[in-house]
RNA sequence: GGAGAAGUGGCUGAGUGGCCGAAAGCGCUUCUUUGCUAAAGAAGUGAACCUCAAAAGGGUUCCGCGGGUUCGAAUCCCGCCUUCUCCGCCA
């Protein structure tokens, strides 16, 4: 949620700044429901503040005195006026926190102006996209593909988009994980190997709840979602504390599989590891004062484009324009490999900065120079997602001979130059 | 899973219906004193929200969470959560 005194103070401002997102907001009828809820809380609070001072007075009767008993009649009434106007205080609270939770954050100045993605930004490219991939194929038509990627045995034990990896293929993506992982440590994030279900409140902490539930596989019987990202355990890893300034700015990473419905989003582009239900992915996490947050995304953008640059895969930066950041985004950058073989970009990466918006609601602060609790700042970026690397790998490192190379970083955890099978012709 | 016990401020811990946002101690901050340190003494020491142009000040709420009883709840009642002990089960 933004800052209510900022929405107060200068609606027009909190009106201008996002009327390029996509969200709707009627931000008149947040005003009037907030000057509403202001007004019944003070009569609330005056009635109580009557009643608690009448009632101090009592404490000093003696007990069953008649003055006693007749202050026990008149504080009947008083107590009952008290109560309604409470519950008038609490209804309008709730109604104005509904309204108010409907606004997103604000994006920044920065942030290109546009209404979708088309008009996102390519900020920057790296590796060579025109280069001859003369033997790739989209990696779903690999020949041995299905062998070390069993799909088919995937729907039967649990459904679709749920793969086995088989053998050399599942040490690859063991390779990539321990690869990532050992990026961010190098890079200053601390390790954590967070739960993978969480609580209602978590996922409602970080956005997921109320507005993506259906986007999430839910376990009713107890009340936990598996997480569609590691941002929800590890964000909510400071949730409601107070952190003290000189901790900050804070790095973590983890690694978790990630659990995505994806409902509706089934159709073209889709095959293979394009996008499944389950995948594996390393995901780096920032706290950092208020100050510091939009130079900290910058590094955080640099250090995954690192670990993509060691992997050797083509890969350009967009800008996310104002209509394509999402509902809690300040700022977006998304990192998207060429898989040669499908000649489409991947997205592996999304480095956002929810400045203090996501931290609001979580209720992670830290204390100013003068002590005082001010809210943080919360980053995330993935760094990075399995399949798609997985992808592009095999589409861009597919050889003559049909096997693909194993890239270079790689070979400390996986210890074999190549994968697949040689054609036999 | 069964049976018990407990959840109070940064920590320990008192408090079983009213003057308790909460004793006392520890810790912490500031000040005083003393070559330094230590020690001693004094004062202060949570958060959210509302009011106020701001500050000051005032008010409301918070004793695990949510309901209830009552004029009044940390204190009584109900539900839930968590922790501990014993038993059972189990990677």
């Amino acid at each position: 949620m933004i800052d209510i005194k900022l929405l107060r103070e200068q609606p027009d401002f909190v009106r201008a700044a996002i009327a390029h997102k996509k969200f709707k907001t009627d931000i008149d009828a947040v005003l009037e429901l907030d000057a509403a809820r202001r007004a019944k809380i003070t009569q609330a609070e005056q009635a109580r503040a009557e009643q608690k001072s009448a009632n101090s007075e009592m404490a000093t009767l003696p007990k069953g005195s008649p003055e006693f008993i007749a202050k026990v009649q008149e504080m009947k009434a008083i107590a009952a006026q008290a109560k309604e106007l409470e519950v008038a205080a609490k209804e309008a609270d709730e109604a104005f926190q509904a309204a108010f939770l409907s606004i997103p954050n604000l994006p920044d100045p920065t942030v290109p102006v546009g209404k979708g993605e088309d008009e996102n930004v390519i900020a920057s490219t790296w590796g060579d996209t025109d280069a001859d991939f003369p033997y790739a194929l989209p990696h779903f038509d690999i020949p041995w593909f299905e062998s070390r990627i069993d799909f088919a045995r995937g729907v039967k034990t649990t459904g679709a988009g749920f793969p086995f990896y088989v053998g050399e293929m599942s040490r690859l993506v063991r390779a990539l994980v321990n690869f990532f992982l050992e990026e961010a440590r190098q890079n200053g994030y601390e390790e954590v190997l967070p739960p993978i279900v969480v609580n209602a409140e978590s996922a409602t902490a970080t956005g997921q709840l109320p507005d993506k539930e259906g986007q999430m596989y839910v376990d009713d019987n107890e009340g936990l979602y598996l997480i569609p990202t590691a941002e929800v355990p590890v964000t909510n890893f400071y949730r409601d504390e107070i952190l003290e300034a000189d901790q900050m700015p804070i790095y973590r990473c983890a690694y978790t599989p990630c659990f995505r419905r994806e409902a509706g989003s089934w159709g073209a582009h889709v095959r293979g590891l394009n996008r499944l239900h389950q995948f594996d992915k390393v995901e780096l996490v920032k706290w950092t004062d208020a100050e510091s947050s939009m130079e900290e995304l910058e590094k955080l953008r640099e250090n995954v484009e690192g670990t993509l640059q060691k992997l050797e895969l083509p890969y350009r930066v967009l800008r996310m324009c104002t209509g394509d950041i999402g509902f809690p985004h300040a700022k977006q950058y998304d990192l998207e490999v060429f898989a040669a073989g499908q000649k489409r970009w991947l997205e592996v990466s999304s480095c956002s900065n929810f400045t203090d918006f996501q931290a609001r609601r979580a209720g992670i602060r830290y204390r100013d120079p003068e002590g005082k609790p001010v809210t943080a700042h919360t980053l995330n970026g993935s760094g990075l997602a399995v399949p798609r690397v997985l992808a592009a790998i095999l589409e861009n490192n597919l050889q003559a001979d049909g096997r693909v190379k194993v890239p270079d970083c790689l070979q400390y955890w996986m210890r074999q130059e190549f994968i697949g099978e040689a054609k036999v012709d």
